[in-house]
RNA sequence: CGGGAUGUGGUGUAGUGGUAGCACGCGUACUUUGGGAGUACGUAGCCCGAGUUCGAAUCUCGGCGUCCCGACCA
C-alpha cells in the first residue's frame, strides 16, 4: 500500500490530479507511448458508466453493434473535412507480418497494398456499412451505439484526459429529415447532460462548439462543458448534427414515401473514459478522489474496530449489518478485516472515495449502535442500530446532492460576465473560470484570442439570451455572448 | 512537430572527478492497534554506448527515455 501523501490541490494542481489517480488505484502509465493501463478500480468505475448510459441507450431504442477496429484509408478519405480533421493523428498499419532478419531482429514485411488506418472515430466504416442496410424510408430512422476503443495519435497524453488510446461509445443515428436528425442530436445532448448531472454530480453547460471548434464533417456540434477545479474547461461530452455530409460522401441513400431517392440526415454523438478524470478534478480533495454514490462501484466499508477487545462479535456484527444493506439498498459494501492499525484504513478507504464508512468498536457493539462517516464531508454521526439501512441510504443520497451543490457553485462562481479585454486576459491568465464575454463571430479574431491568452470558445450556450455587445478583443457587433475559458 | 528541462533501488531524492547515501515501500520478527505505528535485521540503484582521465553518477559526444510549455485534441 502506498502512504505518500496527495499533494495539496492549490500547490500543484497536475501534481495533485496524478497523486489521486495512484492514490485511488485507478490507473497506471504504461510502458506504450501515451497509453494508460485502467486498474479495477477505474475500470469498474467505467462499467457502471455503461450501465448507467447503456439503459438510457435501450430506452430510446438504441442498439448495440460493433464495427472494424481498421479503417481502410479510402474510406477515410471519402469525406474531405473529416479527412482534414483527422488526417494528421492517425495510427497506420502499413504491413501485415513480421521476419527476422540476420541479426535476429524482428521487422515488418509484406507491405500492405492499402493501408489500414486505426479508427480514430468510426463515421466512415459504420457509415459504409448504413449504405448496405438502408433502403427505404422503413428502414429509418437507424440507431446503432457501438462500446469501443479508438485511437487518436495526440501530441500530449495525460492520463483519461487525452490518452493515444482511449475507451468510449459512440451513437450513429441516420434519419429522414433535417427535423428529426436535430432533434436527434438534441436529444442525446441532453441524455448526456443528465447522466453527468444526475449520476456522476458534474454542473456541465450545454453549448454549441463555434465553427473552428465543431467536428470535422459536422454541419454543428452540440457540448457540454465542464468546469475543473483549477478553472480550466473541460469537454464532457459531444453530440454532432451531421446534415447531408456524410450520407453524400458514403451515398446513403432511401426511396421515400412517394418513391424518391433522398440522402438520410445522420448524427454521432460520444463519451469517453474522458469523464473519468473529469469526475477526479471536480470532486477530488486533499484526501484524494470522492465518488458520488451512485456511480460508485464500493458504497461503503465497515471497519471493526479494537476487535481484540470486543472480539469476534464485532466482525459478526459487521457481517450483520453489510448484509442488511446490501440485500434492503442493493448497494456494494466491503469490511475491511485486514491487518494494521484503523487509522491507516482510514485513509486508505478517504484515497479510494468510498462516500461512507461505517466503524463498529466495542462502545458500539454494547450500545446496539454504530458510526457512519461522510467522505464529502467527514460528518460523524452515531446511529441506533435499527436506523441503520434508513440512515446510510439517506446519506447516500445527500452525499450525492452535495457533491453536485458544491461543484455547481465552485461553477459559479468562476463564471463571470466580462466586457473589458484588460479583465479578460487578467482572468483568462489567472483565475480561468467560464468567461461570459461578447464576440464578433470572426473566426480570425478567435484565434487571436487564443494566441493572446490561450483562452478558447468553450461553446456558445444554448439558454443564453440574445443581448447585442461589443467583441471583447475588437469590439465588433456581437449578437449575444459566449463562453471562454483555458481547456484541457 | 517547435521551445525548455531531466534521467541515481519499486517510489521520491542527496551526491560539482576519489568508499553511492537518505526517506518511503517491500520482507522477517517482536511490541503495538478508537486517525497514516515503533524497534531490530534484511531487500534493492547510477538509462544505453563511446570518449577524456590513474580514477566518471559527476566532464564531452551520440543515442534512447521521461516530464514541462506550446501547436493539436474527446
Amino acid at each position: 500500500m502506498n502512504n505518500r501523501k496527495i499533494t495539496k490541490r492549490t500547490e500543484d494542481y497536475s501534481r495533485w490530479y496524478l497523486d489521486l489517480i495512484e492514490a485511488a488505484e485507478l490507473a497506471d502509465s504504461s510502458s506504450v507511448r501515451g497509453c494508460m493501463v485502467f486498474r479495477p478500480n477505474g475500470y469498474a468505475l467505467w462499467e457502471n458508466i455503461q450501465k448507467v448510459l447503456g439503459s438510457a441507450f435501450k430506452v430510446l431504442g438504441i442498439q448495440n453493434a460493433y464495427f472494424p477496429l481498421f479503417i481502410p484509408k479510402n474510406l477515410i478519405e471519402k469525406e474531405a473535412k473529416h479527412v482534414e480533421g483527422f488526417a494528421k493523428e492517425c495510427a497506420v498499419v502499413t504491413h501485415h507480418r513480421l521476419e527476422a532478419n540476420e541479426e535476429g531482429v524482428l521487422v515488418p514485411t509484406g507491405l500492405l497494398e492499402e493501408p489500414l488506418v486505426v479508427r480514430p472515430t468510426s463515421e466512415t466504416i459504420i457509415y459504409s456499412s448504413f449504405q448496405r442496410w438502408i433502403h427505404s424510408y422503413r428502414d429509418l430512422p437507424l440507431l446503432i451505439n457501438q462500446w469501443a476503443n479508438v485511437v487518436r495519435w495526440e501530441m500530449r497524453p495525460r492520463p483519461f484526459l487525452r490518452t493515444t488510446e482511449f475507451l468510449w461509445q459512440e451513437g450513429h443515428t441516420a434519419h429522414s429529415t433535417e427535423e428529426e436528425a436535430g432533434e436527434m442530436t438534441m436529444r442525446m445532448i441532453e441524455v448526456y447532460r443528465r447522466f453527468v448531472e444526475d449520476h456522476l454530480a458534474i454542473p456541465v453547460v450545454i453549448g454549441k462548439k463555434s465553427e473552428q471548434e465543431k467536428f470535422a464533417g459536422a454541419l454543428y456540434t452540440t457540448c457540454l462543458e465542464a468546469l475543473m477545479q483549477d478553472g480550466k474547461a473541460l469537454q464532457a461530452a459531444t453530440s454532432h448534427m451531421l446534415g447531408q455530409n456524410f450520407a453524400k460522401a458514403f451515398d446513403v441513400k432511401f426511396s421515400d414515401q412517394g418513391g424518391e431517392e433522398q440522402f438520410v440526415w445522420q448524427t454521432s454523438w460520444g463519451l469517453s473514459t474522458r469523464i473519468i478524470g473529469a469526475l477526479i478534478m471536480v470532486h477530488g480533495d486533499d484526501k484524494g478522489v470522492i465518488i458520488p454514490p451512485k456511480i460508485a462501484a464500493l458504497h461503503a466499508v465497515i471497519i471493526p474496530v479494537a476487535v481484540e477487545v470486543g472480539g469476534k462479535e464485532i466482525v459478526q456484527r459487521a457481517y450483520t449489518v453489510a448484509a442488511k444493506l446490501q440485500e434492503q439498498l442493493g448497494i456494494t459494501v466491503k469490511i475491511d478485516e485486514g491487518e494494521g492499525r484503523v487509522g491507516a484504513k482510514f485513509f486508505e478507504w478517504e484515497k479510494k472515495g468510498v462516500p461512507i464508512r461505517i466503524e463498529i468498536g466495542p462502545k458500539e457493539l454494547a450500545a446496539n449502535s454504530l458510526i457512519v462517516v461522510r467522505r464529502d464531508t467527514g460528518e460523524k454521526v452515531l446511529v441506533d442500530d435499527v436506523g441503520v439501512v434508513a440512515h446510510v441510504e439517506n446519506t447516500l443520497a445527500a452525499i450525492q446532492k452535495n457533491l453536485f451543490e458544491k461543484a455547481l457553485q465552485r461553477q459559479n462562481e468562476h463564471s463571470k460576465k466580462v466586457n473589458s479585454w484588460d479583465e479578460f486576459k487578467e482572468k483568462a491568465v489567472g483565475s480561468g473560470g467560464f468567461l461570459y464575454s461578447h464576440w464578433c463571430g470572426d473566426v480570425a479574431c478567435e484565434s487571436q484570442i487564443k494566441k493572446e491568452t490561450l483562452a478558447t470558445i468553450r461553446c456558445i450556450p444554448l439558454n443564453s439570451e440574445d443581448e447585442q455587445g461589443k467583441c471583447v478583443r475588437c469590439g465588433g457587433d456581437s449578437p449575444r455572448r459566449v463562453i471562454f475559458a483555458k481547456a484541457y
